[in-house]
DNA sequence: GACATGTGTGCAACCGCTTGCATTAATGTC
DNA sequence: GACATTAATGCAAGCGGTTGCACACATGTC
């Protein structure tokens, strides 16, 4: 039915070693025998079984690609990237999703670990120890987290939530707050920890709202408990919740920029599009993408190359957020709410 | 390093063919040595490997999905259903991006071919001779395209198309434009024609302009032309265009819906999002991606299964398109003015 | 008790390819 | 011209499974 290497042998009137030579160790065959082999191969259609040939050198030319949601915008370019440097490379990309569940994020990757040369494991939600343990049993590289021991390629959200919290500041808000992501999120911990130590620098007072679900209607929901706290200015954990938000506090009768200001992260391409346009911290997605195949494919020789890449971030500042109350505004602590849902 | 068939096989006390044969063929095994070899096989953590069970069965377990543009967010939907309901199925995805190039189409056709059980062909820009010859390589469903002999998952664009014009025609416009995709689209081509069949049947005035990438700066790039044709309603190929073109309108003063009324097709998130919202023809990307992948893997029985499937889409108003001039607006023909970039 | 029947398992070939080793021919060295 | 070296190719084992066939044994039938 297919056409094998041995079809191209016979064709080509060589043993079919030679013509697995032709392919994985051109050097080490004469130059007219391999023209014609090669001439064979080209007219009989011939394509190695990559399935075959990874049964004996283990190596599958497919890395493994998975993401919490791909219907979130954040992730597309991301996919994008990676699989264009991959096939850079000549290799091809699973892609699977797993719906914002730890447990299937674990299933997923002992599923294609035998199938794939690495995995790249984007976002992750699963506890750092599992992460180690599957990293023992599939090369891993993981995008968004830092792990000790494990290649990661990490943006600088951190230093993104500072700046986002330190516009706000300057604008003369006072009171914000921190629409938080899903629990397990690395992401989420690092915009907390660094948005709260901002704040605390800058003399705000911040209230923390979640854990929540990293999605549109997450961030609509919560719309009511961060008018209740009372906060003039809101930071969100990814521009998908701020768009939300934004819905959800014109539809209770707020006006963005002027009664709250809304701040997101990620910059997907949405972020340009709404009204107001998002005001948001831009992260490098593809160049995350990138990364992430490009360390996983150098790793291959040295498998203890754990190391990090950093991305940096920029905040990009659009019209969704606008001048506070200003430094007289009479803020009384005794007047904010705890309200449902309210964490710290 | 890993553990096969031969390790399960020495740990069970029986030969390696009982053990395959608890996997893949367990009634032909007695029940107690299937418990003790499952046993066994559990706690060595014994995962078959696919690739070599390919190399005999020729069932990969894998499908290809091949999509012009993972970050246009037409397909973010349609890719995480068709992952979905493959994992179900015990099946895994390949994801390949072909940036809208015919000839990176065929190339991925041809690299996966081997890999897979067969490709879901999104959205096409390759020619109908060089799909069906690809077909004889490899079974393919084609999603957003029609061709006899190919099992296919359609939506109805024509009839959507019909619908947004009637629309348009009841809110009394009379000249509309029509804001064409990429060239080689069969989408394209069924929204041209049914597009143009309604006009006719309205008596509007159907001014063509494109062919245009199918992205929102291919919609934002054409505003002007828009403006220049004298269009009072516009229906673009799909919403990324027509948000596009929304930008690009507002930023030339033109205001929307008052001066010119817009509607997309595909309704994706974006379309509820945006200001104003975007009235547009909702397709149903998530069921096609379930469908297509639910053909290929029954297409596997019975090689004619040469169903097509055809799904309905429908009309979503929202705020972007509004009344026309009237029934005495002061068309004349005359001043119709054939912009650059404007085909028929 | 002889025989057909059925059940569960082992044996070995094979899927398409790679690779260490053996073999042969060509080339260089003194 | 004998010998070591190098280059090009063939041979065959094996990667981790599947599967047709043979075999051993237990049962049922007359």
């Amino acid at each position: 039915m297919s056409v094998t290497i041995r079809d191209v042998a016979k064709a080509s009137g060589v043993h079919i070693s030679t013509v697995s030579r032709t392919f994985s160790a051109p050097h080490l065959v004469n130059p007219n025998t391999r023209s014609r082999v090669l001439a064979c191969a080209e007219q009989l259609g011939y394509r190695p079984n990559r399935a075959a040939r990874a049964l004996i050198t283990g190596r599958t030319y497919n890395i493994g690609l998975i993401v919490a949601d791909i219907a979130n915008p954040f992730f597309p370019p991301l996919i994008k990237a990676a699989e264009s440097q991959a096939r850079k490379h000549d290799h091809h990309i699973f892609v699977a999703d797993t719906n914002e569940d730890p447990a299937l994020e674990e299933e997923v990757v002992r599923a294609l670990a035998k199938q794939v040369d690495g995995v790249l494991l984007c976002s992750p939600r699963m506890s750092n120890a599992l992460i180690e343990q599957l990293s023992r049993e599939v090369p891993l590289v993981v995008v968004n987290r830092q792990i000790t021991g494990i290649p990661a390629v990490a943006m600088d959200v951190a230093g993104g939530a500072r700046r986002a919290v330190e516009h706000l500041i300057a604008l003369g808000h006072r009171r914000i707050a921190l629409v938080a992501g899903p629990r397990g999120s690395w992401t989420s911990r690092e915009i907390r920890r660094s948005a709260s130590a901002t704040a605390r620098a800058g003399s705000a007072e911040l209230t923390i709202i979640g854990p929540n679900p990293p999605t549109e209607v997450g961030g609509l929901t919560v719309a009511e408990d961060v008018l209740r706290a009372g906060a003039t200015a809101v930071f969100a954990y990814n521009d998908l919740m701020a768009i939300g938000l934004i819905e959800g506090l014109l539809a209770a009768g707020a006006r963005v920029p002027q009664d709250v200001s809304v701040v997101g992260i990620d910059d997907i391409m949405l972020s340009r599009l709404t009204r107001p346009k998002l005001t948001t911290v831009a992260t490098p997605t593809a160049a995350a993408g990138r990364a992430a195949v490009d360390m996983l494919l150098a790793h291959g020789d040295d498998r203890r190359t754990t190391a990090h890449v950093h991305l940096q971030t920029e905040l990009v500042i659009r019209d969704s957020t606008g001048p506070g109350p200003g430094p007289h505004s009479p803020a009384d602590p005794g007047d904010v709410i705890a309200p449902g849902g309210v964490a710290s």
